[in-house]
DNA sequence: GACCTTCTCACCTACGTGTTAAGC
DNA sequence: TCGCTTAACACGTAGGTGAGAAGG
């Protein structure tokens, strides 16, 4: 299902919804090397994982929530010396599918209750739909959160995008550092960062 | 929080809710033995999981799925000489407190559309709100599923008892060929169908 | 002693990582 | 060759089993 916008924030007119990025200061890491994402046939998930909190929703009404990723720009990209470039010919993109956050719908006061987190989204190079997104690998993306009011009468959907998160799709990382990065703080590749410092301790001997 | 209940099925009026129990077959096989359930501290998952198909309710309106237990009867009970045995003494039993299905609350068509799974409830003895259930050890139980209806003018809530998964909470199984059974069924547990196998060619050796 | 509960343990399921070599 | 993708792999996280010993 995809999801076709007008311009951003339809409707955060009188409650005036606000969507915030959480671990900022771990995202601008990531930026400042340019982050890459992994895509696979199967899917993988995001590192690091998107987590925004929520406020101004009515606590009563019930809303679902919404990820999609917007192609930043129509260019494939490419790695050489050490450095991204963008190919010349900007084609058009059209928005990527949509990742339903598991606990939609739900009310407004769950979602202002505690961070929202998008720890199960997968990235997908191919179409296969197990509920994965697919992205063109060697594009950039931006995430966005959408929060679509359900119920009601319908059409009342506000947009936030996150700059900070922005990341090139690639099936096997490119830069170094960004591997080391994501080596450093996901727990789930404790094997390479024990790996690196049986290393470590070898230099010392 | 707890669930006054009145009568059952306070609102099967107009469109006749239907929840039918699912893998019966295999409810049957423990029922024949009187089933047990563990019940731990930190709170123990059942096994067989309670399944259940849901019919009859409108597509478009909001529900929540609730699980809880009720007293079967205010016995304790006792394993002796391989039989389980009634004591005399009736104590008055108030209702479990309610386990909320995680997809809670959800459009009827989501609820209808697939089997409803209570894979992740978990049984304890103590109470400490951690979303687990806390029951009475050797007391005998009965699984029963309520389903309401949010948003609108509350009230209507319709609820459905499966007699085949009655079960004994327990510390630890006393029945041995229900642990068998157990082991048997439950993929989790495969460690000790393995030693049981390894054990079975050791004879014919 | 008898009965029930608690804790630690080995052994699984299930699946998320980057690495590496092979494929195209 | 080169650039990109795929699949098998070792090694983690995370947590669900009953066994068996220890506790009350």
């Amino acid at each position: 299902s995809k999801l076709e916008m007008g311009p951003e924030t339809e409707d955060a007119s009188e409650r005036e919804i606000r969507v915030v990025l959480e671990e900022k200061a771990l995202w601008m890491n990531f930026q400042e090397l340019t982050n890459e994402m992994i895509v696979t046939k199967t899917g993988r998930r995001m590192f690091p994982v998107l987590k925004v909190g929520i406020s101004g929703l009515d606590p009563n009404s019930m809303y679902s929530i919404l990820l999609d990723f917007v192609a930043a720009d129509g260019k494939r990209w490419k790695y050489v010396n050490g450095e991204w470039i963008p190919g010349g010919k900007p084609e058009p993109q059209s928005p990527s599918c949509v990742y339903i956050h598991p606990k939609s719908p739900n009310f407004g006061a769950h979602w202002m209750k505690a961070t929202v987190t998008f720890s199960k989204v997968k990235l997908s190079n191919k179409m296969n739909g197990g509920g994965q997104i697919m992205l063109n690998s060697l594009h950039k993306y931006e995430p966005r959160v959408h929060i679509v009011k359900v119920g009601g009468p319908q059409k009342a959907i506000s947009s936030f995008a996150f700059p900070e998160t922005q990341f090139i799709a690639v099936t096997a990382y490119q830069n170094e550092e960004i591997t080391a990065l994501k080596i450093k703080h996901n727990p789930f590749a404790k094997a390479f960062l024990d790996a690196k410092e049986r290393c470590n301790s070898k230099d010392v001997l």
